[in-house]
DNA sequence: GGTATGCATTCATGTAGATTAACAAATCCC
DNA sequence: GGGATTTGTTAATCTACATGAATGCATACC
């Protein structure tokens, strides 16, 4: 537990970094996001005085996103804890679920959108009929219908 | 605490009911969504065997989605817990936030989103240049431009 | 105080995905 | 088992937003 001062623009993680921490904002303004392979970047929250900023990932995985200073800023840096309940985890790694999904819905378009949900839930694919699939990705059920006469035809 | 038996298509919970409640499935499979005022669903999130299926709205607000049975479930059924900690309040409020943003994606135009988003957080609009809100929103700034002179001009 | 650098605006053009419609295939159900 | 309803496909057209480029304004910086 630690207090960080900060100056306007300066990072304190990135993509990639291991131990991702959780950042209690006393004052200022902190910003999270990815960057895409097109070098675009893509905000995932703002997070003004009072707020919690965090990557949320596994205390040991590599962390998705960048987390700068818009303003100069103080925060409390914690390490994240790693003896929680099964409920909190539960809801840590919805969240995570959640952060993917909002990037993926800002940065990556309906085709690898559907890339990932069938890797990332295969049995589901064949439950469901295409049409709530599509509904799910945020496109229409014939636009799902030619991306997939794509993906086969290639 | 209360086990139920569903059949396919059956709808538990939806949009503006009162006591939302938390689904733990032990076999079949769920489905959360909202419905636009088209008339379109979005699908949030699908819930198989082993998973928790809830709208995530605290226990005194009516809920945003609907919740219904792909397949024919057995589920518990049980109250959201009112004395939850203080961290777990703060996890479950995110997830709400999470919850709103994905559905705003799925179904809202960019200058519906904008609206939303001055409204929900007009303090941070003052204090960040345009084109990070349009990162945040999903847009590019030029469309952020466009779409402000269009509010602005009626 | 002048000149880089970043930001917002406008416009012309391009494109992913929506809409509409028609039809084929699967599935539901009495 | 056969008609009705739901689902998936294909194609033509339309639209919201992206892209790229030019311009005017700030703000920052020697």
């Amino acid at each position: 537990m630690k207090r960080i001062e900060l100056s306007k623009g300066q990072v304190i993680q990135r993509k990639g970094d291991l131990n991702s921490k959780v950042y209690h904002v006393e004052s200022g303004l902190l910003r999270s996001y990815s960057i895409d392979e097109k070098g675009k970047d893509h905000i995932f929250m703002f997070a003004p005085e009072g707020w919690i900023m965090a990557d949320n990932v596994s205390p040991d995985q590599p962390c998705d996103l960048f987390i700068d200073a818009l303003e100069d800023s103080i925060v409390i840096q914690k390490t994240k804890d790693l003896d929680l309940t099964h409920e909190i985890q539960k809801l840590i790694k919805r969240i995570q679920v959640l952060q993917k999904r909002v990037i993926m819905l800002l940065s990556a378009p309906a085709i690898e959108r559907y890339e990932h949900f069938i890797q990332t839930y295969p049995d589901i694919v064949q439950r469901v009929p295409q049409k709530m699939i599509a509904s799910y990705l945020g496109i229409t059920p014939q636009a799902l219908s030619t991306l997939r006469g794509e993906i086969a035809r290639k």
